[in-house]
RNA sequence: GUGGGCGUAGCUCAGUUGGUUAGAGCAUCAGACUGUGGCUCUGAGGGUCGCGGGUUCGAAUCCCGUCGUCCACCCCA
């Protein structure tokens, strides 16, 4: 060990004990998945750049891994799992609709790493294609609903917004279309910098004190849901597709309540998201205040990316959970991160001398064909240090073998938490331990 | 990409105004202890002090650069 590499910047090593935990985040959530009817898909790692950048947003554009392959093709990894999708829906159209399906892989985005935010990251997406009703969005809302409640996080909110209500806010305010998205961006803030930081925002791209008066008079952050959407009513009531916005944000409230998910939603017009593709409504969700890795899932819809992959119109929306942002929440959490952590096999064998390892193993052996983990010392250790190695490393059962227990075709099965013993069969022994009924 | 904090053993950290051979606790491995673990005791391994350069008789210590990490901006999962 003369000298020391790290990995790359951004990117983190899993431990066997800190992978288990993430490995059975992840299957509570495929399972969730599955729950709903989804069916998994997934696509490359990589796509041509000009599939990436297609209507994805500016900033992000910007944290594209970019490279060439041997043909000089322009190549990119994919920073998120959507465009892969789209892409693959559009090029067939054979598939049956609506459809749902979820996708689970690594993502890079070349950014400055800091708490919640890596270089490389897990993400698990749900999508629905062929579907523009309001119960897709609450679907995919209810699923996280789900996944969260699973997991054991009681304390999340979801922010709501819809695309078409920013449009309509840009419109009558007299804003040019161009600047929508600056306004976008400036607006997204006010949570974070207050309406000071908003204008000076606003400035700072180019846009008149005017301007900030006339787009925040159409931003109101007070009152219930209800009452948000119909002062909302009254402002836009001359643009029909602000209209349109705020009817399917009633429509969404309307699914939520059935479900008893309306609670958790919050509008909150100053929602915007990074990606452009969006067409619609727009959700993120956070745990608690968001103060500790921001949000962990996010989504809409973007009824028009299928055709700009060259598919048929499709509608479609989609929610993306961010794998790494939950883990780190769960891992910081002293209760949740005991309920996933990881567990050792159930049993290690123990055989008393070198020469009987041959028979521990084939006993080994039977108890792993019963579908039971075992384990057997591969380092052919001292007795003493077996017994040892069993308790530190938490193996909940041992099995004796030794010259006595082979001859009586009877093997001693201690509890390593009583200390309570008991000489049993192998027959018995595998009943014992299935009687546990232990997460292997 | 911009600004700031921090890099000493696997981990958490000591290390005096620059001064011989860089320390502790925990962890790891071995022994005390050859058919029963958790305790205790003993010992061992493990460091070109992140890396490179500079100042100096002499650098873990001061200076510059670089890489990594954390934080803020940006943006998000």
């Amino acid at each position: 060990m003369s000298k020391k590499f790290t990995g790359p910047k951004g990117t983190r090593d899993f431990l066997p004990y800190h992978m288990e935990t993430r490995d059975r985040i992840v299957e509570m959530i495929k399972e969730v998945f599955k729950l709903y009817g989804c069916y998994p898909w997934d696509g490359p790692a990589f796509e041509y750049l000009e599939t990436l950048t297609r209507k994805s947003g500016e900033e992000v554009s910007n944290e594209i891994y970019v490279f060439k392959d041997k043909s000089g093709r322009e190549l990119g990894l994919r920073f998120e799992l959507t465009a892969s999708i789209a892409r693959m829906i559009a090029s067939n159209p054979s598939l049956k609709k609506p459809i749902k399906g979820f996708s689970i892989g690594k993502v890079w985005r070349y950014e400055n790493p800091q708490q919640g935010r890596y270089r490389e990251f897990l993400q698990m997406d749900a999508d629905i294609f062929g579907a523009n009703n309001m119960l897709c969005e609450v679907e995919l809302l209810d699923m996280a609903k789900n996944i969260l409640g699973r997991i054991g996080f009681d304390d999340y909110c979801i922010q709501l917004n819809n695309r078409k209500i920013l449009a309509a806010q840009v419109r009558c305010a007299g804003i040019d279309q161009e600047k929508e998205l600056d306004v976008f961006r400036a607006l997204d803030k006010l949570n974070k910098i207050g309406p000071g930081g908003v204008r000076q925002e606003f400035l700072n791209r180019g846009m008149s004190e005017k301007a900030y008066e006339d787009c925040m008079r159409y931003i109101i952050t007070r009152g219930t849901n209800q009452q948000k959407i119909d002062e909302m009513r009254g402002l836009l009531a001359k643009d029909e597709k602000g209209i349109e916005g705020l009817n399917e944000l009633s429509q969404i409230l309307g699914y939520a309540k059935e479900i008893s998910l309306d609670k958790r939603i919050m509008v909150d017009y100053t929602l915007v998201r990074g990606l452009d593709y969006y067409t619609g409504p727009i959700f993120e969700i956070q745990i608690g205040k968001g103060e500790q890795v921001g949000s962990i899932a996010g989504g809409g819809r973007y009824d028009q990316l299928i055709e700009l992959f060259g598919g048929t119109p499709t509608p479609a929306v989609g929610i993306s959970f961010g794998i790494e942002r939950i883990i780190d929440l769960v891992e910081s959490n002293p209760v949740l991160s005991e309920r996933y952590k990881g567990n050792p096999p159930l049993l290690l064998v123990i055989y008393l001398s070198p020469e009987l390892s041959g028979h521990a193993f084939r006993i080994t052996e039977a108890v792993r064909q019963a579908g039971l983990s075992a384990d057997i010392d591969l380092a052919m250790r001292s007795f003493k240090k077996q017994i040892q190695y069993a308790n530190e490393k938490g193996y909940p059962y041992v099995l004796f073998v030794g010259e006595d227990e082979i001859r009586n075709d009877s093997y001693g099965l201690k509890d390593m938490k009583t200390g309570e013993q008991e000489v049993l069969r192998i027959e018995r022994v595998i009943e014992r331990l299935k009687a546990v009924g232990r997460p292997a």
